[in-house]
DNA sequence: TCTTGAAGCTATAGCAGCTAGAGACATTAA
DNA sequence: TTAATGTCTCTAGCTGCTATAGCTTCAAGA
């Protein structure tokens, strides 16, 4: 059995953030040693690392939470679970892009701006130009 | 002069955001017709189009802050502007290496998913088991 | 065995960056 | 003139944590 602690360190997911996951049903409620504190199985661990793993890859919680009634019960067609997979696949590729985009305009920035006033500084201009933009149509979505 | 729904739809940000940045201060408070209602003259666009941009560029409202009072005193070197975007040029790139990673991970899952049940289905073994990721060190950071 | 320091507990509040709702007043087009 | 739309303030809510306070429990060394 692990301590709260120690499953932290094992999964990289952050002690209050464990909490966290509790408290909003993510991860069951936990067993309690005979001083009131968490216990944890592999199971838990393993629901955890699931977590940790969907995070990184960018599924919201909610996602989350259907991956895991998903797995919860494993007798039906996987096509759910393959969905949500290629609507986050979808979201991540116009991030991607995106990205890219923007990238390209921070390096047009920062090559332009070598020591001068900022009078004269186009890192200002550019930013508040939106025709200088590379991108043309950068949507709201953007943002994030 | 502008009302705010005018200033809303021709830089591309809502209503309630307009108040927002007026509120924490990022906008100055807004001149007022005799009917109390906000009105704003084309200074007050362009640097609602500048936050607007550097939004979009992934700029986060402190940094906004700090390029808004930069170019509010342009007679400066412009090391501090440029500074601020070389930062925001790194994170992208970061962000942008650990979207490609994710990207490659997702596409595997959704084409090992062909209609199984979910048992046999690796979207739910990819999640839970970090061996089979393909990014070895996908950090904390990759959350967002 | 005692002690001390780390780790755990609960509860509450805060963060960014908005977004939504209620209920009242202002403006505009037909 | 009337109806629809826009705007106002205020408050509360959202996601996904993170931090703080003040307490209890545990483990390891002297």
């Amino acid at each position: 059995m692990l301590t709260i602690g120690k499953l932290s360190v094992s999964t990289g997911v952050k002690v209050p953030t464990i909490r966290y996951y509790e408290q909003i049903g993510l991860l069951p409620e936990a067993e309690r040693s005979a001083g009131n504190q968490r216990l944890y199985d592999r199971k838990a661990l393993e629901r955890l690392a699931f977590i940790r793993h969907a995070r990184e890859l960018g599924f919201s919680l909610e996602a989350i939470r259907d991956l895991l009634s998903l797995s919860d019960n494993p007798d039906q067609p996987c096509s759910a679970a393959d969905a949500i997979a290629r609507a986050q696949l979808i979201e991540v590729e116009s991030r991607l892009a995106r990205l890219a985009a923007l990238k390209a305009e921070l390096e047009r920035m920062v090559v332009q701006c070598d020591g001068n006033r900022i009078a004269d500084c186009r890192v200002i201009e550019v930013l508040g130009d939106h025709s200088l933009c590379i991108t043309d149509h950068v949507t709201e979505d953007a943002i994030h």
